[in-house]
RNA sequence: UCCCUAGUAGCUCAGUUGGUUAGAGCGGCGGACUGUUAAUCCGUAGGUCAUAGGUUCAAGUCCUAUCUGGGGAGCCA
């Protein structure tokens, strides 16, 4: 017989059938003469209910059928008696795949801590909330190519190893087969990367933004989707060592431009996620429901479902940096002295001040641009008052910056004098300098952190919980 | 990296101004129960109190260091 997924099963379709089915068992519930199984298989956050009859199979079968226990089952579908499923299952006959001893297995039929569970990340799935957090992450990494996709976009792969060191995000991770213990020496002391697998120093990439430009130079409109990794000591609930970034870049794009696909973009996967994981998100909204119970109702936030469709259903903010202090200068807030950290033109905006604009002021997303120039990268462009860059960011409420980009700089003598002022090696750049030797156009582009996103439509607190295996600091278990 | 905070049973926690034999609920196990919904009821076994050192007649409780978790900040996606 065809084994058939709940998912499929608990439409209802197969009533009077016979079916086999296949899972994990989330609880079992006994009585003398029937036992109920609830059964999962990860192909929706909803269990198959079987009953099966204790004088049918034996009481000594059910002993090893425990919460984890893999098992095939056949049955006929019939409707349910009881009040809690339409359908249920009764069992015909019962395969045991795998055993999980009750004494040893770590996850209960109980409500865990997120602590306890990322503790065990390696089992974790096999909760509701998990597999409802990465079913979730799973349809966003798909509708993040379905969205590029039917825009023309291609998908470009670009090198996880690197031989350049001046992308200019952070702190990198080395990649070297040389003996730690006793590594070559050069006649100053200093270790010899000539010597190195690659012949030179590597490290993992923190950004394919570089490489995603001579693609988009020629391509015309190209996305990378792959790992990302920062060497940076940050302990938050935002940060991984290990992440997902998605890089568009679009030749031919002005900030305008990026800043209406950025929207757009967001807003589809949203929708996506509305239009096909609703009994996760239902189950996520629930759980955080109960959270917020414990708090005090002007720290609680929207309803999850309520929340993804206020984003889809209203314009982001575009709103420009030097307005924005503006805003800060005049709230309530700063002139209370509520403020820990300076507000001035030319500052980088602190976490506070975002929150504010977006939680506070403005209640919805908000796209910022045209940064000073000194507080951002070298490769954004310069606009005309000389000051500022065609930088934009955007922020989420409870996420804060969800996506960082610009319009690039495409002029080869301003974009030189900006890496010289700014210390980048101009002369192992020259690969990335022949986009703008060589038929340089305006162009643009922007990062989103998966995982950032990922929190913001789970509403999963902790950046750890929405990637299956984490890695941060004084962590890479598993 | 900095600030705050916590570490007691498999899990979630209680444990008074330092004072006999460290508790509860859930989970596990055994039993009862004619259809349950994280079933219910009765019974039962689980602990080197994170680690190391110190103060004291006496430390789960006080002090110091280390490790680990959580929250916040910085860096950013």
């Amino acid at each position: 017989m065809k084994r058939l997924k709940i998912k499929e099963i608990l439409t209802g379709e197969q009533i009077g059938q016979q079916v086999l089915v296949k899972g994990w068992v989330r609880t079992k519930r006994g009585s003398k003469n029937v036992n109920f199984i609830a059964l999962n298989d990860g192909s929706t956050i909803n269990n198959l209910q079987v009953v099966a009859d204790v004088e049918k199979f034996g009481e000594e079968l059910f002993k090893d059928i425990n919460t984890s226990t893999a098992l095939g089952i056949t049955g006929t579908l019939v409707e349910s008696q009881g009040s809690g499923q339409k359908v249920e299952l009764n069992a015909t006959e019962i395969v045991i795949y795998g055993k999980a001893d009750p004494d040893k297995y770590p996850i209960q039929p109980k409500k865990h801590s997120l602590e306890f569970l990322r503790e065990n990340a390696h089992l974790r799935f096999r909760t509701a909330t998990f597999s409802a957090v990465f079913r979730i992450r799973h349809a966003m990494a798909f509708a993040i190519h379905n969205y590029f996709n039917q825009k023309g976009f291609y998908y470009l792969h670009t090198p996880i190893i690197t031989g350049s060191d001046a992308e200019g995000a952070g702190q990198m991770f080395r990649v070297t087969t040389l003996d730690a213990k006793n590594p070559p020496l050069t006649e100053e002391g200093d270790v010899d990367f000539t010597a190195d697998f690659f012949g030179k120093s590597t490290n993992l990439t923190v950004s394919g933004q570089l490489e995603g430009e001579l693609g988009a130079t020629a391509l015309g409109e190209i996305y990378t989707f792959g790992p990302t990794f920062r060497a940076e000591n940050s302990n938050t609930t935002r940060h991984l060592a290990e992440f997902w970034m998605i890089e568009p870049e679009m030749a031919f794009y002005e900030l305008k431009d990026n800043m209406d696909l950025a929207e757009d973009f967001l807003k589809y996967l949203i929708r996506y996620a509305l239009d096909n994981c609703m009994d996760d998100l239902q189950f996520l909204s629930k759980r955080l429901q109960e959270e917020e119970k414990n708090k005090p109702t002007e720290e609680r936030s929207m309803e999850l479902v309520e929340k993804l469709r206020f984003v889809l259903e209203n314009d982001f903010e575009r709103l420009l940096y030097t307005d924005a202090i503006n805003i800060l200068l005049e709230s309530k807030h700063y002139k209370k002295g509520k403020f820990q950290f300076p507000v001035a033109w030319g500052v980088d905006l602190q976490s506070e001040h975002e929150r504010y604009l977006v939680e506070k002021h403005f209640k919805k997303p908000v796209i910022l641009i045209n940064y000073p120039k000194d507080i951002k990268a070298f490769y954004m462009k310069l606009n005309d008052d000389g000051k500022t860059v065609a930088a934009m960011d955007v922020l989420f409420p409870g996420i804060g910056e969800i996506i960082g980009g610009s319009q690039r700089e495409d002029n080869y003598d301003k974009l030189v004098a900006r890496m010289e002022a700014m210390g980048v090696p101009v002369e192992e750049m020259s690969w990335y300098l022949d986009t703008r030797r060589f038929g340089s156009v305006p162009h643009s582009g922007f990062g989103l952190g998966f995982e950032r996103f990922i929190l913001f439509v789970t509403g999963m607190g902790n950046i750890r919980d929405v990637i299956a295996f984490p890695r941060t600091p004084k962590n890479a278990e598993f």
